[in-house]
DNA sequence: AGGATCACG
DNA sequence: ACGTACGTGATCCTC
């Protein structure tokens, strides 16, 4: 028989991955480093050797000590870890899983198959490789059975192997006397005594020069030096067990099937749903890689005419497919279609299919169809305008789940159409699509042919499940519009001066130069003030400021921390200050400039599958949080301005959290304080400490607003003692009277906890379901955790609901009723327009028609509004 | 890559 | 006893 057979030495190989890597954990708190670290041992090994046949032997009862029966030598061993020992059945499910076989017998250890396996195989003809971390295992080295050690180094594992020569090399003995070398210096993590006082020197030594312990103890007198010749005079019977211990039985009644112990394919769907459930992120693409759906090699790249009306006549005919048109900013570079029949093309823009071509002949051949399936069609509306039979499966994944954060195709697929792609990165790196064409031609297409396929294959299932999950309407209704608002406002921009915010740029500069030099005097020292770690040693060590707070690494330097201290020493308000012009200046004056286009007006991007609420949210720059709460920060907003001869028009929702909050729990006192339409902090106050309106004093009030705050945010009385710097007992207090005034709040606060708990999920007033997996962990701080979520969630995404749909309609009258006015920004309770001053009257009453009526419930939703000639004039 | 900090609602 | 307010994103520093 011919061939190579490995064999991995399972706890060993485990246990040395469990040192070797970090801690990790995967969501629901398993611990998952040994396992990490074995498969990529295992992987590095397999795909070096690519053996004929492969095995993994482990002790039957983990975690085995070897010749646990001597008991009273087991005092040096460290008892195995749970984080380790709860990975042992993890590996071996994953392993079954892969269709590998585990060699395990009762009454024998792993060393004792993988000697009786390796010995059996050499006899047989094969091969063998022998993996672990455990030098015992040398004694079986030989011609053909080879031992490899795996060395954790940085930058990745190393393997040190091990044949007789490399054996006799390494220790001066050969593989068969290692046992008795072993059974001399002991082992102290295999459990072997040894003989007191005989290192790995001295045995070596001994076995080299007399062949064996017997022949040793012959010649006991011969023994150089004195003192281990008197030491194994005194020990004689711990070297005889020490070498049985040390012994590999390499003749126990095990035999390995080479059938089922023949490499097939690792890669099989249980073994793969497995590692996502563990989220071993870098081994998934393995997945991918190896179980690659061949229907990508049914891509097609069309570059004629030919093809293309092929490909177009079958858009014609058919009821569903998938598209992506692919392109970033100006550029196109082509358009990918899925067909139902698993025809998927890639039409490349060239000279012979024209930009104009593609994608005029793509609106028309879309004509008949029912249902086109797309991923992020805001991102593809640069090149068409077809909508009414789009349906965007990113923005439904996102609905179904919220808390992912981001969708690529490639999850999307598997989670909805069982389909494993290859990521984007596996096909073509981080290459962009020029670098891609002209690097990988053949394969530059294909991430967005799997767009276009998962888009297709996922789609059915995913409007199914928004079906079942009754978000269908949410869906139709408010989120694929929504795509279509948000790409209208990102191509408007918002106009920037940049003269003028370069100007604010300098005068920050000026205040940065003159804080620096002070704090440096201050300090008496040159240092870093952006650096917490520098900065907290020169406040709390070298100026001996006192409240020193600790954080992860070092002094906490946060500004509520250094407020405190401000007393102390005129270092600190000069840090806080130079905080604030050093971030004014990098964030906004600096990184602001960076995003103004040609057209002087900044192109954001809104995100809207990000939150886990249904917020929107903003990057590139993010324009939803511009200084405001400072003047000096609030100055930049003058930089904010209309195009010319317009204005800007800013409404902005009054305490539409609170609102909803009353709404959703009809709490009869809350709502009539809206009715009154008063200060409702204020209004708060009066109810909750029962004194007269009028009466009530700035500290009333400001305890009322940050209870509203608090139960907004899923109260406790612990983070409303630290808002309001008073005792947990207090804040207690403060939050059973705002109870006792609201009883119907209190009651639909524990609703939502006692729903979340039940169903695993809370929900908005339109359907939206954020799920709350925290409120199942037994850990104390998560399940808290979870419980102001639910009561948070409910709330802050029905606001976000609310106004999603104002912007909806705002926009949609502005562009119907064919004003020259366009809605430009949100911020999550407020509107920005850049308005014709011409139809300002006519602006402002659709914009307060359609943010007043979004919505009706119990409680009206009243807005603020304001003219200005810039942003800081209008909000 | 992740933590600390801080800007907004 | 446990130890945080809810939701985001950008920048800088450190490893």
């Amino acid at each position: 028989m011919q061939g190579k057979l490995v064999l991995i030495d399972g706890h060993s190989i485990l246990n040395r991955a469990f040192y070797g890597v970090p801690d990790l954990t995967n969501s629901e708190g398993l611990h998952t480093n040994a396992v990490y670290g074995f498969l990529n041992i295992m992987f590095k090994i397999l795909d070096e050797e690519k053996p004929e046949y492969f095995a993994v032997a482990f002790d039957l009862h983990a975690p085995t000590f070897r010749h646990e029966m001597f008991a009273e030598y087991k005092g040096t061993r460290k008892p195995m870890q749970d984080e380790l020992r709860q990975q042992v059945p993890v590996i071996q499910e994953l392993l079954a899983a892969m269709d590998i076989p585990l060699m395990m017998l009762e009454g024998y250890e792993a060393d004792d198959l993988l000697g009786t396996v390796s010995k059996k195989a050499e006899a047989d003809g094969l091969t063998v490789s022998v993996i672990s971390g455990d030098r015992d295992l040398l004694q079986l080295a030989s011609e053909n059975i080879r031992i490899r050690i795996p060395k954790t180094k940085q930058g990745g594992t190393e393997v040190e192997d091990y044949n007789t020569q490399e054996v006799i090399a390494k220790y001066m003995v050969t593989p068969a006397q290692i046992v008795d070398m072993k059974a001399l210096m002991g082992d102290a993590s295999d459990n072997i005594p040894g003989i007191p006082g005989v290192g790995e020197k001295t045995a070596g030594k001994i076995i080299a020069q007399f062949g064996s312990i017997e022949n040793a103890y012959a010649h006991v007198d011969e023994i150089k030096p004195n003192k281990a010749q008197q030491s194994l005079r005194e020990h004689y019977d711990l070297a005889q067990l020490s070498k049985k211990l040390a012994k590999i039985n390499t003749e126990s009644p095990f035999t390995l099937d080479l059938e089922k112990a023949k490499m097939g394919n690792l890669y099989t769907e249980k073994a793969f749903e497995i590692c996502r459930r563990l989220e071993l992120k870098s081994i998934l693409p393995r997945f991918s890689r190896e179980q690659q759906n061949d229907a990508l090699d049914g891509a097609r790249l069309v570059t004629e005419k030919a093809d293309a009306e092929q490909a177009f006549a079958k858009l014609r005919e058919a009821k569903e497919a998938g598209f992506f048109l692919w392109g970033e900013k100006q550029n196109f570079y082509g358009l990918a279609l899925a067909f139902q029949d698993g025809g998927i093309y890639f039409l490349k823009q060239t000279e012979e299919l024209s930009r104009e071509y593609l994608l005029q002949e793509f609106q028309s051949a879309c004509g008949s169809a029912q249902k086109l399936y797309t991923i992020d069609v805001k991102q593809q509306l640069a090149f068409f305008s077809q909508r009414e039979k789009t349906i965007d499966v990113g923005i439904g994944a996102y609905l179904i789940n919220p808390l992912k954060g981001q969708y690529p195709y490639e999850d999307i697929a598997k989670d909805f159409a069982q389909l494993l792609l290859p990521g984007r990165q596996e096909l073509i790196g981080k290459l962009t699509a020029e670098q891609a064409f002209a690097q990988q031609p053949e394969k530059a297409h294909l991430p967005e042919c799997c767009q276009a396929y998962t888009a297709l294959m996922s789609g059915p299932a995913i409007l199914e499940q928004l079906a079942d999950l009754e978000m269908k309407e949410l869906y139709e209704t408010i989120e694929m519009p929504l795509a279509y608002t948000l790409f209208d406002m990102e191509q408007a921009g918002v106009r920037v001066n940049a003269q003028e915010l370069k100007d604010y740029g300098d005068r920050l500069q000026e205040g940065i130069t003159r804080l620096e030099q002070e704090i440096y005097a201050d300090a008496g020292e040159v240092f870093n003030i952006n650096s917490p770690k520098q900065l907290g040693v020169i406040l709390f060590e070298k100026l001996r400021l006192p409240g020193a707070k600790k954080t992860k690494s070092g002094f906490s330097t946060a500004a509520d921390v250094l407020e405190k201290l401000a007393m102390d020493h005129p270092i600190v308000a000069k840090i806080l200050e130079y905080r604030q012009l050093a971030k004014l200046k990098s964030t906004y004056a600096d990184g602001l400039a960076n995003f103004i286009a040609e057209d002087g007006r900044i192109h954001g991007t809104f995100n809207q599958t990000i939150t886990a609420t249904g917020r929107i949210s903003s990057t590139d720059p993010n324009l939803q949080n511009i200084p405001i709460r400072t003047e000096l920060g609030r100055l930049l907003r003058k930089v904010f301005i209309p195009k010319e001869g317009y204005v800007l028009i800013d409404a902005d929702y009054s305490q539409i959290e609170l609102r909803v909050l009353a709404a959703l729990s009809g709490d009869e006192t809350m709502i009539d304080a809206f009715a009154q339409n008063a200060d409702i902090h204020r209004m708060t106050a009066s109810q909750v400490f029962h004194v007269p309106f009028d009466e009530v004093t700035p500290l009333q009030r400001r305890n009322a607003k940050a209870v509203n705050f608090g139960i907004v945010y899923g109260i406790s009385a612990f983070g409303l003692s630290e808002d309001l710097h008073i005792s947990v007992k207090e804040a207690g207090d403060y939050i059973e009277k705002y109870f006792r005034t609201y009883p119907k709040v209190k009651a639909f606060l524990d609703q939502a906890v006692k729903d979340a708990k039940e169903k695993g999920y809370v929900s908005t007033l339109f359907g939206r379901r954020r799920p709350v997996p925290e409120l199942r962990s037994g850990n104390f701080m998560q399940r808290s955790f979870g419980e102001r979520v639910a009561m948070n969630s409910p709330i802050q995404g029905t606001a976000a609901d609310i106004i999603k749909i104002a912007m909806i309609r705002v926009n949609e009258r502005l562009k119907r009723e064919n004003l020259n006015s366009r809605l430009i920004l949100q911020v999550h309770d407020e509107l920005l327009v850049e308005a014709d001053p011409a139809e300002t009257e006519t602006v402002k009453n659709i914009l307060s028609e359609e943010m007043v009526n979004a919505v009706h419930v119990r409680v009206a939703m009243e807005i603020d509004m304001n003219v200005g000639m810039n942003w800081y004039e209008a909000h």
